[in-house]
DNA sequence: TGTACATCAGTGAACGCGCGTTCACTGATGTAC
DNA sequence: TGTACATCAGTGAACGCGCGTTCACTGATGTAC
C-alpha cells in the first residue's frame, strides 16, 4: 500500500490518464479499518482518507461526508449477502441440510477477509437514522428472501407453516444476534457456535410447523 | 435542574456538609443524555460532567474514565432488569399467559423513564471489550434465570424440553434484539410487537417440545 | 468553647490533539481550432 | 501535428472546535488540642 507505485499500477492503460481515487477506493479503505473493535460509525473521514492515501479534503469529491459512504457501504454489504445466500439456497439439500448449510455459509462469509457482513451486524443498532435504516431495508430484504424459501419448503413437502413472515423475521434476527456475538469469539468455536444456531434454527421452524398442524389438524 | 438551589437542595440536612457529587448523579446524568440516537459510548466525558453540573475535571474523583462509568451503568441495568423479570415470573399465570406476561413487563420496562434497558439493549455490539463483556454477563445472567424456569415449567407438565439452555439462550438474543428495534419505533407499534414477539417465542418453545418429544418418544 | 491544622471534593485555566470543513491553488487531461 | 484553453481531481495550509487530561488552587469540613 506505501510501496512506490509502478506505471501500470498509477496509470489507466487505456488513456494513459493518471488514476484517480474512486468511490471503491474509499469503501476498501473503511472495511480495511473495521474490525473487532471499529464500527464504520467510530471511523473519521481523515481516517479513511489517510488509509485511502489521499487528502482529507480529497474525500468530498466522492461523497458528502461519512454517513453517507456508511449508507453505500451497507448498499454492497447487502447485495453480497444476498448474493451469496442466493447461491446457497440452490444447493439441493435435505431440509436439516438446507438449515445447516445455509448456517455455515453465513459463518463463513462472517470470517471472510472483506469483513462486508460486519457493517451489517455491528451498524444496526448505532448510528444516524439513515444509517439504521440502511441496515434494517437489508435484513428486510433478507427476511423477505427467506419467507419465500420457506413457503416453498413447505409445500414441496405438503404442509402448511404457522406465519412465515413471522418465522422468517424470527430467524433473521436471531441468526444476526448471534453472528455478532459470534464476531467476538475465536475462530475455534465456529463449530459449536454453528451447531447452535442451527438447533435454534430448527425449533423456530419445528415450533411453526407443530402449531400449524394444530390449528388445522385435517385441511386448509 | 439549573435553578438556583434552596439551602434544603444544597446542604446534607444530618451534617450540614455541602452535598458533593456522587457516583449515582453522574450515571443519572449520562442516562438523561441517552436517547435514540445516544449510546453511552458516543457519550463524552465533558457531556457528561456538563449535565451533572460539575468540572470536567471532578469526573475523575468517581471515575476512571467513562469506560468505568459505562460498566456501572451495565451493572445497574443488569441489577434492575432482572429484578423486574424475577417479579414478573412469580405472577401465577396460564403457560400462554407466562410468554405474554413476561413479553409485556420488557417491553414497558423498554418504554420506562429510566432508560435502563436502553444501554444493555444498545451497547452490546460496540465499545471496548470490557464494555462488551459486561453487556454479556448481564444477558447471560438473564439466560441462567429463564433456562430454570423452563425447566421447572416442563416439569409442572410432566414434559421434557429439548436443550433448555439454548432454548433460553435464543429466547434471550431474539427477544432483546426485537427489543432493539422496538426502541427506534413509535410507541403505538408496540402491542403488534408484543404480539410478534410473543408468538416467536412460543415457536421456540413449541419447538423445543415436539423435538423433545420425537426424541424420547416413550419414557425418560 | 476556641484555635490551629490536615483533608480532600471541587475548580479554573491551560495544554496539545485530531477532528470536519473551507479556501485558493496546481497541474495533468482532453478538446477546439 | 501544434497550440491555446477549459475542466476538474487532488492539494497544502489554515480555521475554529470540543475533546481528555494536567496542574496548582481554594475553601468548606472534621479533628486534635
Amino acid at each position: 500500500m506505501t510501496q512506490p507505485l509502478s506505471d501500470a499500477d498509477s496509470l489507466d492503460l487505456n488513456t494513459g490518464r493518471k488514476t484517480s481515487i474512486s468511490r471503491e477506493d474509499l469503501l476498501a479503505a473503511a472495511l480495511r479499518l473495521i474490525g473487532p473493535h471499529r464500527s464504520v460509525s467510530s471511523l473519521s473521514l481523515r481516517e479513511v482518507a489517510r488509509e485511502a492515501g489521499i487528502a482529507p479534503n480529497s474525500f468530498y469529491r466522492q461523497f458528502r461526508d461519512m454517513d453517507e459512504l456508511a449508507v453505500a457501504l451497507i448498499d454492497v454489504a447487502g447485495r453480497s449477502l444476498r448474493k451469496i445466500i442466493g447461491a446457497a439456497r440452490h444447493r439441493v439439500a435435505t431440509q436439516r441440510g438446507i438449515v445447516r448449510g445455509s448456517v455455515e455459509t453465513f459463518m463463513e462469509q462472517l470470517r471472510a477477509d472483506d469483513k462486508l457482513l460486519h457493517v451489517l451486524l455491528r451498524e444496526g443498532t448505532v448510528g444516524s437514522d439513515a444509517f439504521k435504516q440502511a441496515v434494517d431495508r437489508e435484513l428486510m430484504f433478507f427476511e423477505e428472501e427467506l419467507r419465500t424459501d420457506l413457503v416453498r419448503l413447505a409445500a414441496a413437502e405438503g404442509t402448511v407453516m404457522h406465519e412465515p413472515a413471522l418465522v422468517s423475521k424470527a430467524i433473521t434476527r436471531l441468526v444476526f444476534a448471534m453472528g455478532a456475538m459470534a464476531m467476538d469469539l475465536p475462530p475455534e468455536r465456529d463449530r459449536e457456535l454453528v451447531d447452535q444456531i442451527s438447533t435454534m434454527v430448527t425449533m423456530i421452524i419445528t415450533g411453526a410447523r407443530t402449531i400449524a398442524a394444530k390449528q388445522k389438524p385435517a385441511a386448509d
